[in-house]
DNA sequence: TGCCTAAATTCGTTTATCCGGATATATGCA
DNA sequence: TGCATATATCCGGATAAACGAATTTAGGCA
């Protein structure tokens, strides 16, 4: 039974719960991505997502410099698949969870327009101030 | 989102899984039920019970000496429901969970044909050999 | 080759969690 | 009242997580 409090324990922690969301939304993210989207340090980001991996709940995909991550196949299984249902739905309902996928749909865009990476700028924190975001063009 | 991961944290220790486990598949339980059938200490069980209590999955119910602990009326509520059918279902396979509803039962039988508490004995340990167990007349 | 950069890992520190033993609280009973 | 008992809580101590900064690793390119 200590696996399944194990799989529990890698849901326990919110950073890891906003990856697994934002991943549910977007097939694919690189790790710059998901420092800036969740304004999280490099060192945060990567640890996380090894934790992920390790887990089983995400695989990566390198290319060139990049690492790409997404879900991994191993969730279609019927339980897990059933337990990412289940906290998409209890995150539908948050307007917390949906700031971070307006967050998501700014960065992206702004990145489709041309926006550079940039892993060891904007390291300051997690919570500088809450606008400080991606203002892309505009 | 703080309070989704506070959730699974919850689910996160295999000694309170057990006992929503063991609450599953029995109405009430006390304090020393839970001890005696999961071999931990007094401290333990209380201190997990607590914490389930805190997380509205469980209710006590005091009657003289006793505190009787159940679900809580609030697991009714439909995600918690889900949850704890998912959690029911992936325990369901597994032979180490089955194992502690044998020990249920014994145990509850052996209390039922006048086996008394006694919560100071038997704190030896968490495993002391797998079969001390309640060895009721036979 | 040498430099730039994305990501992973290591390091030392801080914080959280879990534990058993001891103690405190409260009920039942003589 | 005083003692026995069931449970809750407190108290260090041990272990595990999580963190940011620094370093390492490795690919791309001049």
């Amino acid at each position: 039974m200590r696996d399944v409090a194990e799989f529990y324990k890698v849901f326990s922690d919110e950073a890891r719960l906003k990856i697994v969301w934002l991943l549910c939304h977007q097939s694919e993210l690189c790790v710059c991505d998901i420092m800036g989207v969740l304004k999280m340090t490099q060192s945060k980001a990567s640890r996380h997502l090894g934790t992920l991996k390790r887990a089983g709940l995400v695989r990566d995909r390198k290319e060139g410099l990049w690492s790409y991550y997404a879900l991994a196949p191993g969730v279609e299984a019927p339980w897990l698949r059933a337990q990412l249902e289940l906290l998409r739905q209890k995150l539908c309902e948050r307007t917390d969870a949906a700031a971070l996928l307006m967050q998501l749909h700014g960065w992206l865009s702004a990145k489709a327009r041309g926006m550079p990476c940039r892993t060891d700028a904007n390291q300051t924190s997690d919570k500088p101030n809450s606008t400080t975001s991606v203002s892309h063009g505009a």
